[in-house]
DNA sequence: GCATGACCATAAATCAAAATCAGTCATAAG
DNA sequence: CTTATGACTGATTTTGATTTATGGTCATGC
């Protein structure tokens, strides 16, 4: 069954344009969820904003959490192509890693949601925010976990159990880009990438010659 | 001014022992906050255990904080001992590195302590622990940098950022030893040892040689 | 036929009463 | 006399009863 989100919008008569409620439904969800977070978002508020009727939010979406679902897994996805875009398997291991690195930091509209989500499972702990922090984490962490697998069968890395390694990247990005940052001033871009290349690429370590 | 702490214990009339009053309130209280938490410690709980009057905790600590400070920086000070007791500047980084880690992975009784204010602060936010936690991680990072900083004079490890450096050092050793076991079987000794050696000794890039 | 907002049940915020606890001090013990 | 003590106090936290807010429904009207 096909449903019906599109209608016309007239004036005198004339038609001059039309309007798709479900995608403003979820525009203004993805905007309600991103600055204030899972919890303090209400149905009635993203109704408002949608200029809708807080009932036909109810005949796109079951209930509140999933529509919140519906918008996580368009971040997902987001992110997956992104990696997908960036990802050249012709090319080195790290040159993809700090390409991909590059495009993620970039998309603010992602990261503003995520922020908030991180900032809300620390504040208040709320189950669905918990819940998309580690599907996101574990989407990263598939991709660094396939990546790994596959650089190690080019020989590119050496032998290593992947899935601790892909959770070690992921923690150090996350110490640099955002723990770092309690305490002291953000670190640019490039320092970034350079403490991960130290780490990862060259070893910290002064090897005889 | 000089307190009495020391009372002879007499049974017959003939003394049997003495009794330290103060070091039983600095037992009764190390148990009580690894057991239960600074929050969930009181003071009349400390006296109860220590066989003291509550009064007589106030004769020797002023306030709760100041019992709670006294402890966390004999266990600071225990932790610094251990750590110039394995420290060994003959002897190279990595060697020292690794022996104060299995060393400081050692001691039960800090750790406990150290675990039991980690989790408070997760679970309720006390003030008191996340300071005593900031401090410290504040003691261990110094160490670190101190340590890298002699290495580096000593072209044992390359230029890098001290800061940095000990920072994300710490950070990993964290992930491997207690954000890992929240989703997967804790790692052994050696496979943590053996990861630290590869992302900073060996590096993970195969290098042309 | 579809969007809507008043409506309902339940979950969350509020607040006052009750309980707890850090810290004091008058008294007891030696 | 000196020191230990636990009943006491005021401030803070917990509790639970009441109010408010919110997710979800549905009868109405456009």
């Amino acid at each position: 069954m096909v449903m019906h989100t599109d209608y016309d919008v007239r004036w005198e008569g004339k038609i001059i344009g039309t309007v798709d409620r479900k995608k403003q439904v979820l525009e203004a969800a993805s905007r309600s969820f991103a600055l204030f977070g899972y919890k303090a978002t209400t149905m009635e508020q993203v109704a408002k904003i949608a200029n809708v009727g807080k009932g036909t939010i109810y005949t796109f979406f079951d209930t509140k959490e999933q529509l919140f679902d519906e918008i996580l897994h368009e971040v997902i996805s987001e992110m997956k192509n992104i990696i997908q875009r960036e990802v050249d398997h012709n090319k080195p291991f790290f040159d993809n890693l700090f390409r991909v690195l590059d495009s993620l930091l970039e998309f603010r509209s992602e990261h503003e949601l995520l922020m908030k989500l991180s900032q809300e499972v620390r504040d208040v702990g709320t189950p669905q925010s918990q819940e998309a922090m580690n599907q996101v984490e574990s989407v990263i962490l598939a991709y660094i976990e396939k990546e790994i697998r596959h650089a190690m069968m080019q020989k590119e890395l050496r032998d290593c159990d992947p899935g601790i390694v892909s959770f070690l990247m992921f923690k150090m990005y996350v110490a640099l880009t955002s723990e770092w940052n309690k305490n002291h001033e953000p670190l640019t871009k490039e320092q970034i990438k350079e403490h991960i290349r130290l780490f990862l690429e060259d070893g910290l370590a002064v090897h005889a010659s």
